[in-house]
DNA sequence: TGCCATTTGTTCGTATGTATC
DNA sequence: TGATACATACGAACAAATGGC
């Protein structure tokens, strides 16, 4: 089964039979043989075998849960966002719905990134509003939203779950729309991999959202999300009717 | 400098000991300590100081080369490519040129995505042509470009380095103009680290572009590029010049 | 060219710690 | 509490890549 005298390594050889020895006999979310089987069955280390099984846990195929066991990852699906869209009415296009956890709420003083971007001086108040997002209750996103406190007090007393953009509706009959996006792609810190039930192997798509009042063209909102890349990919339209 | 009974694992502890190392007297491409010097250092075993060294890999903060050393990793300049641009037109935009190396070029029959896409019946002739893009002397993106051969053949032929869209500018008269893209975040696969010269702890950024002729309406290209996510961002504006 | 020292990579062995059921 | 499984750490040896002589 396994060839010591190949150039290829052995934990490499080993990682491929596993992955084939998955499509046969076993399904998603099905609990994976233990290090000590692996080891004897294919004669080697037991570290050897813990390397083949990073190797595909960094592929995604596989998930590790201390002093359990390793389990087939799950399959899922890619939820596709359209650029205009806001989350919420995307993920419910797609006849599914969102579930939003408030997990925290506080007042900030804005600088760097946060003031330039929201267009305000170093040292104003600014809301921050950190919420989880979860379809068919699985994490999808955290998202950090911050808003200028003089513009929404109420969102700090009064916003308790549910979708931000309808909460801005409700309370003061602004419709959000987003202007901007800027999409880059980074690895997860461990407060990420935790809050979104990650195992710290596979990346996250980051994106920096800049929302305006669709009357007043004031900027209302800048919003950092963080989304499970084994969940999401963002379908960009480029301006879609004009000539 | 260790402590042994603390709770945080003694891999940690090292891993947060040399990142404040590196601020005080160390520059992004230095050559780091080797292992040996750093086992010795802090009085542990290698195998423990390649686990913290690991750790750092993975943050981006130290890069490795096999039978070289550990370097302390680049920061790099991330690009913005706006929704609309072609990357070459965006990073000339930066005032950067952009160096392409053609990888690659063959016929293949289209099937699955790639026909789905072009809007080809399985089995018709697509020219798939493999691109590296630099900025800088730095591998930034390597990009599959697929075209229908009915359409260009001469790509196959002649298409040697440059922007493909000047090449279809050039010999065609024809204006590409993307239509839509579709990014997602992955971690990049042995042959897309070899090319990009990544050491294989970061991820990439995809991202699947459709481009269709601006006069006809026709889809020409479709397109699949692997960004590394340490040079890039995408900037993506929402019908910037709608109501 | 080839050899050598250095450095990282792989594999084995062993022991102990920690989480889960 | 005990059995099982993954996690951390130490020690040793050899392989493979690199750069200099």
């Amino acid at each position: 089964m396994i060839d010591r005298y190949s150039p290829e390594k052995i934990y490499m050889q080993i990682a491929k039979a596993i992955e084939s020895d998955l499509q046969e006999g076993f399904e998603a979310g099905d609990l994976y043989l233990s290090e000590k089987t692996l080891t004897e069955k294919f004669g080697v280390n037991r570290h050897t075998v813990r390397r083949s099984i990073e190797e595909l846990v960094k592929q995604g195929v596989l998930e590790k849960r201390h002093g359990f066991g390793t389990f087939v990852a799950e399959k899922r699906l890619a939820y596709r966002i359209k650029g205009h869209q806001r989350l919420t009415e995307a993920v419910e296009a797609n006849g599914l719905s969102v579930e939003t956890t408030v997990l925290s709420k506080s007042t900030i003083l804005a600088r760097g990134s946060i003031a330039e971007n929201l267009q305000l001086k170093n040292g104003e108040e600014v809301i921050q509003v950190n919420t989880l997002r979860k379809i068919d209750n699985k994490e999808l996103a955290l998202i950090s939203h911050f808003l200028p406190k003089a513009f929404c007090p109420e969102v700090l007393e009064s916003y308790e779950s549910g979708s931000l953009g309808s909460f801005l509706i409700n309370v003061y009959g602004i419709k959000a729309k987003r202007i901007s996006s800027l999409v880059s792609s980074a690895m997860p810190n461990a407060s990420d991999n935790f809050q979104l039930g990650m195992m710290g192997s596979q990346p996250i798509l980051k994106v920096k959202t800049l929302n305006k009042d669709d009357v007043s063209g004031k900027i209302i909102e800048y919003s950092v999300s963080r989304f499970r890349s084994d969940m999401i990919q963002l379908e960009i339209l480029i301006n879609p009717e004009q000539p």
